[in-house]
DNA sequence: AACCATGTTGACCGAATGGTCAGAACATGC
DNA sequence: GCATGTTCTGACCATTCGGTCAACATGGTT
């Protein structure tokens, strides 16, 4: 994992990280993404850390040297990802209508859920135990993007650019349809007799955004 | 639990199933609904035997008399739910058109989210950690009853009753949003400021059977 | 080179967990 | 009411877990 081998030298002493923090960033990264693997694949009380330090390739006690506690290298990995969450957020703002905005919101998600499963997969149950760690967020920046997204939407509705609908059950819909490729990709493969390849992952886009927009009263083609 | 106020004797002993089979179904039913709960609250590996016999209120050593491990209890509660969700596939069954089969298919669905959300978050643990007890069911039952479904899908589009649009995905995006209400049901409760009432329920139903139905191309009102 | 702060690690610990078991309590057929 | 098989349960056990710690290694600074 890390690069003993080649002699790279302290350099100056000014400014630049240096070995000690480049390499303490580097293997925090290292337990945070094994840490959301072995998460994802056996939820928190069926991870150990034992598993996490296999996964990567650390001794035990190294782990808790960066991260005290479980708990606390847990809650990092749900932070992180609902630091990515709120990227694709973006995607929604600044267009110019529901087309464009929810079209590419979609695609933001569904590429979500295939660069993150994992990322997904800890959120996902998370949420589902009844978001011991992350329920303030739930209240706050949640509460406040639904909401402000929800404004956006009733407002294309008055405009007459889009059907009449519910906004948090569209919100919803758009959450539970592109999250489900992640978190029920392992049903999907079998499904599709093996993993999705890139035209499938098209294909897959495609027809969300087709079945979407046409849904809340958006052509196909616009 | 058991009702041992009344004095009920034992009858005749022919075809009656008698106290002492009547109560076993009843003990067994008790630790399968304890053990659904704290496997959906907890997770499997976050459950303990001592959380399911304290939430059946029996000692715990009386859980292995039924079960002799926590995986074999286990698999009892995902083949329940499995059987749960096979019923609903039957309202697809028998429909005159596309309209009436995925709107009834949509109303079962919500309303096993409704009925049983634990149940539908233990199934998407389950799915989620790679379908460790179920494989099997996923690779038989599931592949079959979906490649039946889509096969009258696909007739439905060539008969020019609905859009065409990819089975699958179709399917997918069904799955996806009614099970959300049951697996994201507390990431709901907390954007809706409070449980969802009937009449929330209903508006969800409504919400949904509209955004699907008019994007499979078909109007609102059929 | 000497020093110190930062990392690293094997060995260890108390607590909790899944599971066992011998015997008590019970229902039932005779 | 006695014999017999079933059900129930407290006490117990081996293992595993999260976490600790003292000793050691390393990198940077003077």
């Amino acid at each position: 994992m890390t690069d003993k081998t080649e002699g790279n030298r302290p350099k100056n002493g000014r400014g630049t990280p240096g070995r000690r923090e480049a390499n303490r960033i580097a293997t925090e990264d290292t337990i945070l993404h094994a840490a959301e693997s072995v998460f994802a694949e056996a939820g928190f009380g069926g991870a150990t850390m034992q598993m996490i330090a296999d996964t990567a390739g650390l001794p035990k006690a190294n782990l808790h040297y960066y991260f005290a506690t479980k708990e606390e290298l847990y809650r990092k990995v749900v932070e992180r990802i609902f630091g990515i969450w709120l990227e694709a957020a973006n995607a929604m703002d600044g267009a110019a209508g529901p087309a464009e905005g929810i079209g590419a919101y979609i695609d933001a998600k569904m590429e979500i859920s295939r660069r993150h499963p994992n990322g997904s997969k800890v959120w996902a149950s998370e949420v589902m135990h009844g978001a011991p760690v992350v329920q303030d967020y739930l209240e706050t920046t949640l509460r406040d993007w639904t909401e402000g997204r929800a404004r956006i939407i009733r407002r294309w509705i008055a405009e007459g650019r889009m059907a009449e609908v519910d906004p948090n059950h569209l919100l919803y819909m758009l959450w539970a349809t592109t999250q489900h490729y992640a978190d029920f990709g392992h049903q999907i493969e079998v499904l599709n007799h093996g993993p999705l390849s890139d035209a499938d992952w098209e294909a897959a886009k495609a027809s969300v955004k087709a079945m979407v927009l046409r849904g809340i009263g958006i052509a196909p083609g616009a």
